[in-house]
DNA sequence: CCTACCGATCGGTAGG
DNA sequence: CCTACCGATCGGTAGG
């Protein structure tokens, strides 16, 4: 039952924001009580931190995978990012929840995030660094700077692609998604 | 008294979000009563739109700026990205509105800034086109997910860096602006 | 631009 | 997991 309270509060989160949910709504898309549900999460505040939690804990079991990537074998680059943005595109909510919470609590956020991602980030980076001495990366190009603004590219192409289609004309998920890793490639490799 | 009323509340809609602002919370800030702000716009749904408009509004006076520097002489480019940065670097509200309207409504934002930007990326895409027959823009480019993703990566970079400082650790808004230019400038040009 | 007020909904609790 | 209920706040209106 938490499991499912949890999900639903996710996906009503992710797509109304937390003060655009209330506890009711959640009840309603489970299918119990108010007070069924405030016994499982004593407030709607623990069912935002949950949420996020979730979250950040499936990017946790991801990393595993990510870190292979980034550190083995030829196509390491487009390995990590695949990785990266598979995590995104397998639940659509992440990414919009994330970005939500974001907006509403910067500060906390931060610290969560940086928790979570930093030893991935300081493997990637070092990484970077490694290729600038050997002379295959942009000399100038700024590693934390570089993976914020890739990984805020991937985060925020699905989090407003994440219902219906297109922010503009002519322009599908699909499109982005490979633009994005183009972009990545040639912002990175020098020659392209 | 309406322009005190609107500039309230797209603060606090920056801020804290539209389901996370009362009217009693703009009412406030401004100093009046609540049946007093509703004088002025009919409902808060009103000041939404009132908002929203004000901020795709303002573009369009930018617009003929930036097109004058997209079509212009030798840094069109450099030129270009600095008068869409600016635009957002001048109000810090401008983009954590826009991401949170895309979020809350995309349907009706997606339209809405299809609209306000559609001539103007049109515009640019047939420069790049023209770039590509040229042979000095990466043949592969998608020239519509390109510029999509540009801009969204302008959004979320002011967006996430309003209020405080860094996403991560060391990482500033001048350090992310600057590596924005970069990536934008070697994901376009062939040799970086 | 104000006071006074409306019904509806908010998050949460008591008590079983 | 439920019924019954709490005070506070919500967006908005009446009437001046």
């Amino acid at each position: 039952m938490r499991h499912r309270i949890l999900r639903a509060a996710t996906q009503l989160f992710a797509e109304k924001g937390f003060s655009g949910t209330s506890v009711q709504a959640i009840a309603d898309a489970v299918g119990i009580q108010k007070p069924s549900l405030l016994y499982h999460f004593p407030s709607k505040g623990a069912l935002r931190d949950a949420a996020v939690d979730a979250v950040l804990d499936r990017w946790g079991d991801v990393v595993p995978k990510v870190l292979r990537a980034a550190t083995n074998g030829e196509n390491r680059f487009e390995a990590t990012l695949g990785e990266v943005m598979q995590f995104f595109a397998a639940d659509r909510d992440r990414a919009r929840l994330l970005m939500r919470e974001i907006l509403d609590r910067p500060d906390p956020m931060r610290t969560r995030m940086q928790e979570t991602f930093s030893p991935w980030i300081g493997l990637v980076t070092s990484t970077i660094r490694r290729g600038q001495q050997e002379g295959v990366i942009w000399p100038d190009l700024d590693p934390d700077a570089w993976v914020t603004n890739i990984v805020a590219l991937v985060v925020t192409t699905f989090a407003t692609n994440a219902v219906s289609g297109a922010l503009f004309e002519a322009d599908s998920l699909e499109r982005r998604q490979r633009e994005v890793l183009r972009i990545a490639h040639a912002s990175l490799f020098i020659g392209g």
